[in-house]
DNA sequence: CGTTCGGTTGAGCTTTGTCAAACCGCGTGG
DNA sequence: CCACGCGGTTTGACAAAGCTCAACCGAACG
């Protein structure tokens, strides 16, 4: 009845009544964490997943004590736990960057979505794809962008994850990284954000302060950025394995 | 009746006839590259998810003419196509990288393996996992170790993921990459990996030749690299949902 | 033998990192 | 209301890591 998983679910493909009785199941409860708290570290036994409800929260491992790798950011709408979910301990850890509320998202009930709903599973999936499209994304910007490359192409993919929409892409947003988690997530030293930001503002591509981004031209950051959209998955998922139906939801032209 | 799928999957845990039933329904075909040759390009339509029978192959990226990023190399049981699972068409190339047998394994087949049995659904998820990891590993390579332990970390993470085994470690291996192929995995010039190599060479961590590879001393190796052996999967999968079993293949010590 | 392909080496250059100081907005307490 | 301090950003000077270009080497193969 109305749980914040099917409400985030939702987002992924609109959800039939059989569907959402399958996802009823689970609890309907919140957890709540104030900005710079730790949700879960290295070596913790893995409880939940979790999709986020509101805020942002990242993942990282640390090297030792001064080297520090983000792999991700998580927000509104995006699931925290699946490359993790044949581990029963945690690889990496979970901080909340904003205050953050999660929807726990029990394991024990997947079967339930898998052996159900071929629908519900394929979305899975369909998170799954979009994940590892995003990470190898990372891989391209982090291996053989520059500095200046690096953080433009971060801006955009924000853009478009923000909200799930489709291609347009926001333009203004809430971005309450700091340089130094920009850094982390880029492979950059934190002063270097600084110079590839502060050259962005000068040169007309972004305006920001604290909390706030505001692209000012979407299509020259995305030439700047060599950005390749064909790796953004539309929410709405309607594929099949069958092969027979070639046209359908294309990605490319 | 001992297809070359039933034969990979093996690998990821012993099957019950049951299971082999399952896969069994597969095709038995393999389908052969010569070194060198594409097997698929991005845009393509995606026909089949891939098993590796034997060679080496690449997944990878070309940004303009001169700019090459490879996400990963696929080796022996490792499946190709998963994380595209969900799109219509190829997101990156694969390229033979020596002469290269594949297993088709047909998409519209996995209902059934995911619906029919649980366990063969959650060697699919180990999958999943294992290469998630392995993909973060490779951000944080990329992102925040010097060029000397980026080299010294892939050549432990292959030593590790040849043959499946478990924590040991092959010590000596065919290693049929070229000092381009690793630059394009690490985000190095093909001159700065020679660099790096021939300093390994030189202080007595490895020792290898045109096709293979010998480490000399694996926890020196090891220890140079910072490698964290926590993102290993056993091929032994013995996990379940229910959160009762607090002990059963732990991760962390 | 000569050619080719990949690997190695050296010289100089570019990008990025490091360190330290200055700056800026903002909240707090006097 | 102002001074202060704090956290985060910016700037500059310098150092280091890695890149590029070009020459050279050496094994494999015709």
């Amino acid at each position: 009845m109305g749980s914040c998983i099917i409400e985030k679910f939702s987002y992924y493909g609109d959800l039939t009544d059989d569907e959402k009785a399958i996802l009823d199941k689970f609890e309907d409860s919140k957890e709540h964490y104030k900005a710079g708290e730790t949700v879960f570290t290295k070596g913790e036994k893995i409880e939940n997943l979790y999709i986020v409800f509101d805020g942002w929260g990242y993942i990282s491992a640390n090297l030792d004590t001064s080297l520090r790798s983000i792999f991700d950011v998580r927000l509104d709408a995006d699931f925290i736990g699946i490359p993790e979910i044949s581990f029963q301990n945690h690889l990496y850890d979970l901080h909340a960057l904003t205050d953050l509320t999660l929807c726990p998202f029990p394991r024990k009930h997947l079967d339930d979505i898998f052996s159900k709903s071929t629908r519900l599973r394929d979305i899975f999936f369909l998170i799954i794809s979009r994940e590892k499209a995003i990470a190898n994304e990372r891989i391209i910007s982090i291996g053989r962008r520059t500095a200046f490359e690096k953080v433009a192409h971060f801006i955009v993919e924000i853009s478009l994850r923000y909200g799930m929409l489709g291609m347009e892409g926001h333009n203004s947003f809430n971005f309450p990284l700091k340089q130094e988690h920009i850094a982390d997530l880029l492979g950059l030293s934190p002063v270097h954000v600084s110079r590839a930001m502060t050259n962005l503002k000068n040169n007309g591509y972004i305006q920001y302060n604290r909390s706030t981004m505001h692209i000012v031209d979407q299509d020259k950051l995305r030439n700047l950025a060599a950005f390749d959209p064909s790796f953004v998955l539309k929410p709405d998922i309607s594929f099949d394995y069958s092969n027979d139906n070639v046209d359908k939801n294309q990605q490319h032209a």
